[in-house]
DNA sequence: TATTGTTTAAAACGCACGTTTAAAACTACC
DNA sequence: GGTAGTTTTAAACGTGCGTTTTAAACAATA
C-alpha cells in the first residue's frame, strides 16, 4: 500500500494538531505517533506548512460539498409559504450538521477546523483567513447570503457583525467541545457528544440572530 | 526609577502576546521591544511562564474587581419591579463594559484576555483554566448565580452550556475584534471601535440566553 | 536480471528558543 | 569613600525544532 505513510501522517497529524495546536505540535511527535519516519513528512507535503494545509483540505473539502448540496437543497424548497424563524432555524441546522457529519468520520476534524477559524481571526494580517476564503469562502458566502435573507431589516455591515458574533457561538462551542464535556460529565455526571452541542446552539444561534438591532450605525 | 524595566516588560509583552499569542512570541521580541536585556525576564519574573502570569494579572485582578463592586450594586438594586428582559440586558453590560473598562486603560490586555480563555477551554487537561477558577472564578461564580436568576427553566446542566455560548459571543468578538474590526473599516469604510462591539453584543447576548431549550434532559 | 524511479532511513545541519552564568554597573547606606 | 546588595549586561549553554542530505531499500519495467 503505497499511500499508508501519508495516511497515518495526515491521521497522527490531525490527532496532534487538534490537541495541541499547530504550533505547539512538532513533526517528531506527529512521526513517531504515526510510525513514520521524520523526514517523511518534508518529503511527502514539502513543509509543515504543506501538512496543515493538507490536513485542513482533507475535511474542509468534504464539508463545504455538504453545506454547497444542503444549502441549494434549502433553497429550492424555499417557496412554500413556512414561518420564517422555522426556516430561520433549519437553515442554521444546515451548517451545524455539515460540522456534524464531518466531525463523524473523524471525531478531531473538527477541532481542527475551529482551531483554523480562530486562528485566522485572531490576526488582523490574515494571510491564512484570505486564503481559507478564497479556497473555501464560495460555500460560505452562499450561506450568508441565505442567511441574509432571515436578516432583511439589518444594513451590510450589521449583517456582517451580527454573523460574527453568530459564528463566535459555533467556533467556541466546538474549539472548547471537548473540555466542556470533561467538565459535564464530571460536575453532572452526563455523558453527552458533540451532536447534542450542534444541535443545542441552533435555537441558541437563532435567537441570537433574531436579536433586536441597536447599533448606531 | 526601578521599577521601569519590569514596567516596560509588562507592556511589551502584553501587546507581543496580544498580537501574536503566547507561544508564538519569544523572550528576544518582547526584550528587545521593551528595550531591555534578555536576561531581565528570568531576573524578574523567574521564567516565561511567570511573566504570562504576571502579564495576565495585571488586567485580571482590575477586571474582576471592577465585575465585583459593579455586580455587587445590580444586586442590591434588584428588588425594584422592572422588566427581566430589561435587567438581563444590564446584567450582561455589567460583563461587557467591565471588560470594556479594563480594555480603556490597556488596549492590548482584552484581546490577551480572550485568548487566555480560549487557550483555557482548548486544552482538556486544563490545568490554566483550573488556575483561573481557583484565582478568580469567585467573581465568575457570582456572576452566573445572578446570570442564572434570568433562566430559571433551565437545569442546572442546561444553564452551564447555555452560558458558555454565550461566553462564546463575547470571547471569539473580542479576540477576533482587530481582524473584524479591519475588515469593516476595509469593506464598509466604517470605522467602529470594540467599545462599539461590547455594546452590539449585549442584546445578542440576552436573546441568545432566553433562546428556548431544546436539549433532551 | 538489470535498470530506473520512488519511497524510506539515519544522520546531521543550522537556527531560534528559554535559561543560566559571571562579571560589570549601579544604588544606598555607614 | 568604601562596602553590601541590587540590577543590568554580554555571552554562552543546552535543547528541540524544521529541514536537508545521502544512502539504502523497495517497486516496476524491459
Amino acid at each position: 500500500m503505497t499511500s499508508s505513510t501519508i495516511d497515518r501522517i495526515l491521521d497522527a497529524a490531525e490527532v496532534e494538531f487538534a490537541a495541541h495546536g499547530f504550533v505547539e505540535t512538532s513533526l517528531r511527535t506527529i512521526t513517531s505517533k504515526a510510525k513514520v519516519n521524520l523526514a517523511a513528512v518534508n518529503y511527502h507535503f514539502g513543509s509543515k506548512k504543506g501538512l496543515i494545509q493538507a490536513v485542513t483540505d482533507r475535511f474542509l473539502g468534504p464539508l463545504t460539498k455538504n453545506l454547497q448540496t444542503q444549502l441549494s437543497a434549502y433553497e429550492m424548497a424555499l417557496t412554500e409559504t413556512q414561518d420564517d424563524e422555522q426556516e430561520l432555524q433549519v437553515l442554521l441546522g444546515i451548517l451545524a450538521r455539515s460540522c456534524q457529519q464531518v466531525a463523524q468520520q473523524n471525531h478531531h476534524s473538527l477541532a481542527v477546523f475551529a482551531r483554523l477559524i480562530n486562528t485566522a481571526y485572531s490576526q488582523s494580517q490574515g494571510h491564512l483567513r484570505k486564503h481559507l476564503t478564497k479556497q473555501y469562502g464560495a460555500s460560505f458566502m452562499y450561506f450568508m447570503k441565505l442567511l441574509r435573507r432571515h436578516m432583511p431589516l439589518m444594513t451590510h455591515e450589521q449583517f456582517f457583525w451580527r454573523f460574527h458574533y453568530l459564528l463566535g457561538i459555533l467556533v467556541f462551542s466546538i474549539s472548547s467541545s471537548e473540555a466542556l464535556l470533561a467538565i459535564c460529565e464530571r460536575e453532572y455526571a452526563s455523558s453527552r457528544s458533540l451532536d447534542q452541542i450542534m444541535a443545542d446552539i441552533v435555537p441558541v444561534m437563532a435567537s441570537a440572530a433574531q436579536a433586536p438591532i441597536i447599533g448606531d450605525s
